[in-house]
DNA sequence: CATCTTATGCACTCAACAGTTTACTACAAC
DNA sequence: GTTGTAGTAAACTGTTGAGTGCATAAGATG
């Protein structure tokens, strides 16, 4: 157990670089055309790799997807836990609250992490166990780790939620809900400053919303 | 110019019935498989109708896309419009925005619309107009219909909405964003009363973030 | 070095599927 | 009732693309 990043432990290093290419080329490739419409033989050429190496390492289509897929939620799932792992924890609410949002919305909206969910979002009838399971991984995470400090600025009197579930999900919505609807569709990314602005409004309405409930408090 | 419904004016009255059933049968095909996993050859047999009336009605493939997916703008759109007309005509705010909300989000998040925004999510990158046209025609549309009714209740004094596009965006992402998202990845339809719930909940939300900015009015 | 494992290249099979051809039928209108 | 326009059924063409077999080369391992 020394260099090895995935489960690939003391294999041949050659089957280790292999499927590292393969997974490359492979998540360009189904991003850019979904399940159906990909095309092995050219992610075999644009991994350069024979093809034939392809189903050694994987067994076909569709494991190849599931397994390229896989490593694509691992890093989403990397990605969603240092989100806002350190909310709740200082007294300026306000400055807490733009800053995470400003980095939520960044987060989502940069290309990669909306061609997954395009991706996974046209496939969720075909394979609606990948769907769920990102769901549960990615955004399910954020939510739950945004309702955690919520809770933490409820119980020192700071803001005044009393379901910080529901809260959390007013809170990221009126981050980024707009934008991520209208890129979700949009193929041409948004402008960065336009989605921050936004973030910053949203912040501010959900403060509007969920702090002076509590008017007389010190 | 009779009884036809679309621009099939006096044409033979065969080849309406074909378009039509032929475009409901593709509907739901397209809606199930996406554009490259449906077949032609099941859509005729679904449709009850030879593979070459197809071919002779609509042109190919693409075309019966294209086609098949610009009737469903037309009700999306036409379903659009309805939405929020009559929003900022009565004294009672409160009531208003939470009849538009659990309306808003019976709306989209019933199956039809949900399963229109997966297919059109999932083609984004190969079919760019048409995601771009149903944004403009139906999400778009109702965002313009809320801000008009906030921009009407704010010239009355009964809101604080100094930018009725931004609140609008704002309303409509607190009353159905989570769900939306969620709906999105789920492929199960979520539970109506939930639904319903939320909507009421983040209509709620929104009076407090627009509503007390103005206090001391009348 | 000897051997075992993996990668390559390429030809191949097989199935699915878009689109076409043809020969025939049904209906509508004059 | 003849003529023109659609629709039907089924076989056919051509292509694309998933997956396989095999002989050979390159690299790992002992």
């Amino acid at each position: 157990m020394g260099s090895a990043k995935d489960g690939s432990e003391g294999l041949d290093p050659r089957v280790a670089r292999s499927r590292a290419v393969i997974v490359a080329a492979a998540t360009e490739h189904f991003l850019r055309n979904g399940y159906v419409g990909a095309n092995v033989d050219e992610i075999a050429a644009e991994a350069r790799v024979s093809k034939r190496t392809i189903y050694n390492v994987f067994g076909g289509k569709e494991q190849l997807f599931r397994e390229t897929l896989a490593e694509a939620l691992v890093t989403a799932e990397r990605f969603s836990r240092q989100l806002s792992v350190e909310l709740g924890t200082t007294g300026d609410v306000a400055g807490e609250l733009r800053d995470v949002a400003v980095r939520l919305a960044a987060a989502v909206l940069g290309g990669p992490v909306l061609r997954l969910r395009r991706l996974l979002i046209g496939e969720a009838e075909r394979f609606p166990d990948l769907a769920d399971d990102y769901y549960a991984r990615a955004p399910g995470r954020v939510m739950d780790s945004l309702a955690e400090g919520l809770r933490r600025f409820h119980e020192r009197g700071l803001l005044h939620v009393p379901e910080p579930e529901l809260a959390a999900e007013h809170f990221a919505f009126l981050v980024m809900g707009a934008p991520l609807d209208r890129a979700l569709f949009a193929a041409r990314p948004l402008a960065a400053d336009h989605v921050a602005a936004r973030a910053r409004a949203g912040a501010e309405a959900f403060l509007r919303s969920y702090m002076n409930a509590a008017p007389a408090r010190r």
